[in-house]
DNA sequence: TTGAAAGCGGTACCAA
DNA sequence: TTGGTACCGCTTTCAA
C-alpha cells in the first residue's frame, strides 16, 4: 500500500509481463544476440518504448563482469596537457561504447592509492594512468588492463604511451648550440620520473656534443612549477653572467620564464633566447612566438585509449611483454632563438 | 577443473568461509552499522586483509540503489572554464565519498540525449549539468537530482548555480561610459541561453542609462568563438569609425580580440579599450592586463556539488521550488580602459 | 550477536 | 523460437 505514487523504476519483469513473454526473451531483444521472432521482437520493442524502460547496466555488469567503464587517472585536472590527454581518451572511449571516469589524484600518492584500493580495481574495465607513484611495486599491483601515459615506470608490467623526451631536449639544446649559444641554461624539476630525467640528459648530451660543459650554475631544479620558472629565470637573468639561452623543460615553467622576461623588460629572441617543452598558449602568443618542442598531447590519449580497449576486448592470453609506444616530438622553430655570431 | 590458476575474484563468501561465519556477518563489519562482537570483527578484518578482499561496490549498489557516483556533464572538456567547474565538483565529491564521471557532449544535443537515455538516469545518484539543450522539456525529463550550472533554463524543474551575467555586463559597460567612451562595441554570440542574453541586455541597459544609443553596427554576434572575436575585432578596428571600446562577452572571444589588436599593431588601453568576461590567461598576461568581469568558476562547481549531495542525501520530500543560487561577479580593473575624460 | 534466505535486475544455460 | 531458473555479490529482514 505504500509509495503507490513513487516513481518506481520499471524493470525487465514489467516489460515481460506486459508483453506476455518471459524475461529471457526480453533480455534477448535487449542484447540482440539470440534470435527472436520478428513479431515478438516488435511487440517487446513497442512496450519498452511505452514504458520508457531503460535496462540497468549495473545488473548486467554484475553477471557479465564487464562495466564498460574506463578510468583515466591524472595528477591534476587543470593542466591543459592532462585535459588534452583526457579529451583524446574520452573521445575514443565514447566511440567504442565506453564511459570514462576521470579521477584527479592531486599529485598525491596517498590519494592515488586509496582510489585504486577502494574502487578502480573492481569497477572499471581498464585504466589510463598518468601516475604519481614512483615505485614499480605500486603499478604491478594493479591487476586490471592499464596503460601508463607520459610517465613510464620500468618493471611496472604495463604498456605505455610516451614521447621521446630525450630526443626533444636534445634537439632543443642542439638548436641553441647550432646558433652559437654557449651559456645555455636549463630549468627543470626533480628527476623522479623518466620524463624529467630524460630531458635533462638530452640537454646534457647535446651540450657535450657541442663541446660545451654543462655548468651547474645554469641548471636550476625546482618542482616543475610556473613559479619555479619565474623565480629561476629572474635569478639567471640578473646574474653577473646571465645565460644567453634558456631551455624551459615543461610548459608551465616556460610560462614563468616568459613572465619573468616581461617583468624585466627584456625581449625574447633578442636579449634572451628561449625554447619551451610542449605547446602552451602563452608561448604561442608572445612576439616572437616561442620555439617549442611540440608533443602530440591529445594523440597520446587517443593512443592510450585504443591500446586499452584492444586489450580489454582481446584475448586474455599471456601478454608477451609490456609494450611501449613512443610518439614523436617535433621542434617547432618559431623564432625565439637568436643567431649569435 | 578449469581455470585453476585464474585470478579468481574473491568475494564475501570466501571471507565468510575462511572466517567461519555467515556472509551476513561479514557484510555487517563491512558496513559498520550493526553490532558485531569484537572478537568476530577482528577475526573478519584480519581475513579481509589477508585475502586482500575488496567488496564489489556494484553488487552493493544494486541492492542499496545508490551508486555513489555523480556525473558532471559539460559541453566541452578543453575549455578552462569547464575544467575549473569540474575541478570544484570533483573535489567536493571526493570529500563526500562520491566518484565523478565526466562526460563531454561536444555541445551536441544528440550526444547529450544519448547519454541521458542510455546511462545517466540509471547509474548515477546525481548530475551536475552544463546543458546544451535549449528546451525545458529535455530537462524536465531528467528524473535524478540535478543541478544546472551556468546555463539555466526556466521551468526545467532543477536547481541552478549561476552568476549575475546581467550585472557583470552592466558594470563593464558602465565603466566604459564613466570613462567617457561613447562608441562602445560588444562582441557576443547567439542569445539562446540566459547567460548570453543577459550579458547583452546588461550592456544595453548601461548604454541607455549613459545616454547612449546602442548602435547595431557595434553589436557583432558570432558563435561565441575565439575566431569570432578575432574576425569582428578586425572588422571593427578597421572600420571608418572604429569603436573606442570593446566588450568581449566571453573568455575566448576576448582572446580573439587580443590577437587582432596585436596583429594590427595597436595598443590595448591606448588605441582601444577592452573589457573581457571571465578571467583568461592571455588577458592577464598582456600589458596592460585586460580588465575583466571575473566570475568564481571553481566555486560554481563547488556550490553545485554541495547542493547536489545535500539533495541526494536529504529527504526525498517534495521539493519546494527550484532554487537558483546566484554567485557574484566582480569587475577587476586592470588598466585596459583608457580615460577619455 | 549471529545465521538463513529472499531479493536487487539482469544474463545465460538447459529444456521444451 | 521461447521459457524456467540458477546465479552475479552483496544487503537486509526475520528468527534463532
Amino acid at each position: 500500500m505504500d509509495a503507490a505514487v513513487t516513481n518506481k523504476e520499471i524493470t525487465i519483469k514489467d516489460v515481460a509481463k506486459q508483453a506476455n513473454v518471459s524475461v529471457a526473451t526480453v533480455s534477448r531483444v535487449l542484447n540482440g544476440r539470440d534470435r527472436v521472432s520478428d513479431a515478438t521482437r516488435k511487440k517487446i520493442l513497442k512496450i519498452i518504448e511505452e514504458l520508457n524502460f531503460v535496462p540497468s547496466t549495473m545488473a548486467a555488469s554484475m553477471v557479465k563482469k564487464k562495466t564498460n567503464m574506463l578510468a583515466v587517472v591524472v595528477p591534476e585536472i587543470q593542466n591543459p596537457f592532462y585535459t588534452a590527454v583526457i579529451g583524446g581518451t574520452v573521445e575514443i572511449a565514447n566511440n567504442e561504447g565506453f564511459f570514462t571516469i576521470v579521477i584527479s589524484t592531486n599529485g598525491n600518492e596517498t590519494e592515488e592509492e586509496e582510489f585504486f584500493e577502494s574502487f578502480l580495481s573492481k569497477n572499471v574495465d581498464g585504466i589510463v594512468l598518468i601516475g604519481t607513484h614512483r615505485e614499480a611495486g605500486f603499478y604491478r599491483n594493479i591487476r586490471k588492463p592499464t596503460i601508463l601515459v607520459d610517465r613510464y615506470i620500468n618493471d611496472s608490467g604495463h604498456d605505455g604511451v610516451l614521447i621521446d623526451n630525450y630526443r626533444g631536449a636534445y634537439e632543443a639544446t642542439k638548436h641553441f648550440v647550432d646558433y652559437g649559444h654557449e651559456r645555455i641554461a636549463i630549468i627543470d624539476g626533480e628527476h623522479d620520473f623518466n620524463d624529467g630525467k630524460d630531458r635533462y640528459w638530452g640537454y646534457r648530451q647535446a651540450m657535450l656534443e657541442g663541446g660545451l660543459t654543462p655548468d651547474p650554475k645554469y641548471h636550476k631544479q625546482g618542482k616543475w612549477l610556473e613559479e619555479d620558472g619565474y623565480r629561476f629565470a629572474m635569478e639567471l637573468l640578473q646574474a653577473e653572467q646571465p645565460p644567453t639561452a634558456i631551455f624551459a623543460a615543461n610548459n608551465v615553467i616556460c610560462k614563468g620564464v616568459i613572465r619573468a622576461v616581461r617583468d624585466l623588460n627584456l625581449q625574447i629572441g633578442e636579449d634572451i633566447s628561449l625554447i619551451g617543452f610542449d605547446e602552451n598558449e602563452l608561448a604561442q602568443f608572445v612576439q616572437p612566438r616561442v620555439t617549442v618542442v611540440a608533443r602530440p598531447t591529445r594523440e597520446m590519449g587517443v593512443q592510450a585509449a585504443e591500446m586499452l580497449i584492444q586489450k580489454i576486448k582481446g584475448e586474455p592470453k599471456e601478454q608477451a611483454k609490456p609494450k611501449k609506444v613512443i610518439l614523436d616530438v617535433e621542434l617547432m622553430k618559431y623564432g625565439s632563438v637568436k643567431k649569435l655570431k
